[in-house]
DNA sequence: GTATACCCCGGTTCTCCACTGGACTTTGCG
DNA sequence: CGCAAAGTCCAGTGGAGAACCGGGGTATAC
């Protein structure tokens, strides 16, 4: 599990809706790629994927744009990731019949070091990265003088 | 990190020469390819990047082939897969320079998780592939009894 | 010297990712 | 109502890389 560009995206956008679920008015596509220099129409594609997921919701029509669907500490990366990167990967992965034992085996261990990193995703909500951020923040300050 | 063709191969064809590793005799691409169902012109490519990542060593010429370099229970996994995969590949995946804030984040995340499932393909050798496989063979008996 | 292996380089096909375009629908506001 | 601003759907393109194939060269055992 490589970080994409289809990933990377989404947690951004999703970090732009997170830090603005304080006031009640959804973002806009334009607003979120702008700020975040993400192609506009691609973006719309992860926020209808993410919608489908349930993470977001949008309101149509003028203005409108999209709200986080739930609080930023409930929703882990690995949701994120499962929803934006497809289900249907899954599945194929999970389909390779493995044709002989040795294959079986490098499926067993791959899958174990996929848990892995499954696991630390898991282990990051929203509102995690919303903080490292802003410590990050603080940091780069701190460097500035 | 996920499980490509190539990795995949590389790891059958070193499983091969490892349990072949008793008999002084190296090990031909043609029987590694036919009994791993393996297209050969593809492992030779294969065999030739482990060749130069030092983890076989090659024998020229009529009665030739592979060998493996070192003792089966010293080579990890991830040696392998780093081998196989291209060090280059590490190169622009850290050369990506973040340009925001969120995004120096958002790599710092992935980079944890990467370490963690490199970790575990660190934690299996060659040798425990191979008594795996033993295991896994024995059970197979049991199943068909 | 010949057969048998590995060695090197290049090409081909196919799929997927990142990205773009156009037509349509829904909503707010004057 | 009518228009503009937003999301929605579907369809396509371009480039890159993965998997694979072929041909000619070189070393080695017999």
């Amino acid at each position: 599990m490589d970080l994409s560009c289809k990933s990377e995206y989404a947690l951004l956008a999703l970090l732009a809706l997170a830090a603005n679920a304080g006031r009640g008015e959804p973002l806009q596509i334009r607003q979120i790629a702008a700020e975040q220099n993400i192609p506009d129409r691609y973006l719309e594609q992860l926020l209808a994927t993410l919608r489908r997921g349930g993470l977001v919701r949008s309101q149509r029509g003028a203005k409108g744009g999209y709200v986080l669907a739930g609080e930023p500490w409930k929703i882990t990366l690995l949701e994120i990731v499962n929803c934006i990167e497809g289900v249907e990967t899954q599945g194929a992965d999970a389909q390779r019949e493995p044709k002989s034992v040795e294959g079986s085996v490098i499926f067993e261990v791959w899958q174990e070091a996929r848990s892995a990193s499954d696991a630390v995703l898991q282990g990051y909500t929203l509102q995690d990265l919303l903080e490292k951020r802003d410590a990050r923040r603080q940091l780069d300050i701190m460097y500035y003088i």
